[in-house]
DNA sequence: GGCGTACATTGCGTCTGGCG
DNA sequence: CGCCAGACGCAATGTACGCC
């Protein structure tokens, strides 16, 4: 392809003395040329190389075709040039049909740059063949094309003549220059006047081609950001041209930076057609919308978005506000059409359970005029490796429809509306439990053991200064042994909230009923499980017990929220410890002072509560395991050694202080596993967990509660 | 007189409808 | 699409009043 124009480079000349061709070894009829150039040489190297050619390159170790004054027929030099680019060619046929494709679209963009420059008067209409064909091979180059071979000026030359009629090529040296024939006369003139920067016209040339570009696309905000957004709202010239900007013209990937696609999204949002300095609405690319939606959200701060705005950041205040309010009146629109209130966040065909808690805002405790007692319902999803969901199916064709006011419309009635309700017995009959209780301890045992194995990690690791890497901690021990995949996070949502108070009978059972239609949408067939606090609780068995038609234990699973049954347990705990002179000793080790060492029994603050048990646990596991060693140094042979859990177990019969503080630890640990089995979302460690902690309430005067973990275990 | 409570005032910032 | 004025909301401060 390439060879003539190398062929032309070399000066050929024939040799006086008669030898043999480098290539064919034969003497010929033709005239033998003589090599004079290293560039020749290179080239020769390199297609024996992609030949294979294993005699041609034996010869050519020898040492370069100068230094052995090597001679040639021109046809064989022509034909190894051949062969190896038909090589070449049969490698990327199947980028070839792309290429030719990318080739047709440059030069169309090269014919419309011709003629839109001609038309222009400020610019001149004489194009030098050189840059023509630079602007093509960058256009190439710019949608994703090869140039490692060099394009072919003079048959980029014909193809443009033989587009343009009228235009005519001229010889200048070795320039090539085109020109319009009308055009020659003023063209000269004003070469002739004007003494014009030629790297400014390549830059005006530049600025015009991506100006065109831009406002040619359209990047209008439409309320998402789905994923490649950023590069689809911008032009490809305006990337490429950044991008060589920002780090040289020969980028060999054809991904883009972030800051490269920040900052053509800037360029296009503040591209205006006239000197002014309105924004385009349908100029409005991902970049900006986000920052202005999401200062706005974080930090509630006008002034912060309008400093952006400003700045030319981000989009304006305004253009915020109405950017929420058009999604708010979106997501509007749906729960209207659908009747159901229903978060798009939420996956489908994942179980959902959910939450019901009231809300108190209480800003001033001088008058509780203004605070706020209301009601929230949450949503939450497990998502596992084997129940990954499915995005809801939404019609995103009506997105974002245009609103003139900027009011938010209203929630379907059948939300916002409350509907009365009262008990009809205050003391309902309540349902006896068909069936027995009966549980497996099916994964407990191996929870225990796990347990063991944090407090045995513990003793070994904490005399040695923590690392990076040792998890002494409780959590992040078990984090780090939990397998990947049951580590993704869930999907919460908060449904709006109500302004009436949760503790009725009426707000719950509505917050039931929205609960239980969202279930419907989102996962059919399953049971719906609300977890409440200890008010709420009671409420939703009374209503359960009213009304077993609709909401019968068989309808709806009420669970009594974790953390109360957490707090339960570590008041029973402490109830237990209490007068054991566990908080002296907390005070005495320095742990805490004697007032939070108090609050432990009561369990007040339960992250600190929680700890003081961790730390407890991991405190009494080494005096256990110290005893053990003593037990074991001191046996004769003739005894046997007993294992360390029997070996408890015996100790327990033999002295009461022992049993106490061993059904400590089991005790603390016990109710650990239950905290990670909330954690974890294993629900089978839960109820085993929970059946082993009952008994304590029951034993430890919590009557009430007691009754209600049993209830929710049921 | 000191203290606690209720209400008014003030300053600042946001929201909203309307205008150009 | 951008700007503006008035409405509105919130929190801090000021003031009046009753009780011990």
């Amino acid at each position: 392809m390439a060879a003539h124009s190398h062929e032309t480079e070399s000066k050929n000349k024939s040799t006086s003395n008669p030898s043999v061709c480098f290539f064919c070894n034969e003497n010929g009829q033709e005239a033998l040329h003589e090599s004079y150039t290293f560039g020749q040489d290179t080239r020769v190297r390199e297609c024996a190389v992609k030949l294979n050619d294993t005699l041609l390159l034996a010869k050519l170790s020898a040492g370069d075709l100068i230094a052995q004054e090597a001679k040639y027929h021109s046809k064989c030099l022509v034909s190894l040039y051949n062969r190896a680019s038909r090589i070449e060619m049969k490698n990327d046929n199947v980028e070839s049909k792309k290429e030719r494709q990318i080739h047709g679209i440059a030069f169309s963009e090269l014919v419309s740059y011709i003629n839109e420059t001609r038309s222009c008067d400020e610019t001149i209409s004489v194009y030098k063949l050189s840059d023509l064909c630079k602007l093509y091979t960058e256009r190439i180059t710019c949608l994703g094309a090869d140039v490692s071979s060099r394009v072919n000026s003079s048959r980029l030359k014909d193809r443009i003549v033989s587009n343009f009629p009228d235009l005519d090529a001229y010889k200048q040296g070795r320039e090539n220059i085109l020109a319009f024939k009308d055009d020659i006369g003023p063209a000269l003139k004003r070469v002739c006047l004007e003494d014009f920067d030629n790297e400014f016209v390549n830059i005006s040339k530049a600025a015009t081609f991506v100006r065109k570009d831009i406002f040619a696309s359209n990047s209008e905000f439409k309320g998402t950001f789905p994923k490649g957004c950023q590069e689809a709202s911008v032009p490809q010239s305006l990337l490429s041209l950044i991008s060589m900007i920002q780090f040289g013209p020969n980028i060999q990937d054809r991904s883009y930076s972030q800051s490269t696609l920040t900052i053509a999204q800037l360029l296009m949002y503040s591209c205006t057609k006239k000197q002014s300095n309105r924004h385009m609405k349908d100029h409005e690319p991902p970049v900006c919308a986000y920052l202005g939606v999401m200062i706005h959200c974080k930090t509630r701060k006008r002034d912060l978005v309008d400093t952006f705005f400003k700045l030319g950041l981000s989009v304006s205040y305004d253009r915020v506000l109405e950017i929420s309010t058009s999604m708010a009146n979106d997501a509007c629109r749906r729960y209207v059409q659908e009747g159901i209130v229903c978060p798009t966040n939420l996956l489908q065909n994942v179980f959902t359970s959910s939450a019901v808690d009231n809300i108190d805002h209480n800003p001033s405790s001088i008058s509780s005029k203004d605070s706020f007692h209301g009601t929230g319902i949450s949503l939450f999803q497990h998502i596992s490796e084997d129940a990954q969901g499915v995005v809801q199916a939404l019609d995103q064709s009506e997105t974002m429809l245009k609103c003139q006011s900027k009011r938010v419309s209203l929630l379907p009635e059948s939300y916002s509306n409350l509907p009365p309700a009262v008990l009809r017995f205050n003391e309902p009959d309540i349902p006896l439990v068909e069936g027995e209780l009966s549980i497996d301890m099916f994964s407990f045992p191996a929870a225990l053991k796990g347990e063991f194995k944090w407090l045995k990690h513990v003793a070994e690791n904490s005399s040695v200064r923590a690392t990076v890497g040792t998890n002494i901690s409780w959590s992040a021990y078990h984090a780090a042994v939990l397998p990947d995949g049951n580590k993704l996070p869930a999907v919460s949502a908060l449904l709006p909230l109500f302004h009436e108070q949760a503790k009725s009978v009426a707000m719950i059972r509505h917050s039931l009923e929205h609960y239980r239609s969202a279930v419907r949408k989102l996962n059919p067939g399953q049971t719906p499980v609300v977890a409440f606090d200890q008010p709420l609780f009671t409420v939703a068995k009374l209503i359960q017990w009213n009304w077993p038609q609709i909401y019968g234990e068989d309808h709806f699973v009420m669970m009594f929220g974790g953390l109360h049954i957490e707090m339960a347990a570590f008041k029973a705990l402490g109830s237990w410890l209490e007068d054991s002179g566990w908080t002296s000793v907390l005070v005495n080790a320095q742990v805490t002072s004697p007032g939070t060492a108090d609050s432990f029994l009561k369990a007040s603050h339960v992250t600190k509560t929680r700890r003081a048990h961790q730390v407890t646990a991991c405190t009494l596991y080494r005096l256990l395991s110290n005893a053990y060693c003593q037990y074991k140094d001191v046996l004769r042979d003739d005894e046997v050694t007993l294992e360390f859990e029997d070996w408890c177990l015996e100790r327990s019969k033999e002295s009461p202080h022992f049993k106490f503080w061993y059904t400590t630890l089991r005790f603390e640990l016990t109710v650990l596993i239950f905290i990670r089995s909330i954690r974890e979302a294993n629900f089978s460690l839960y109820i085993e967990a929970l059946s082993k902690i009952i008994p304590w309430f029951f034993c430890l005067g919590s009557h009430q509660l007691f009754t209600m973990a049993t209830n929710s275990s049921a």
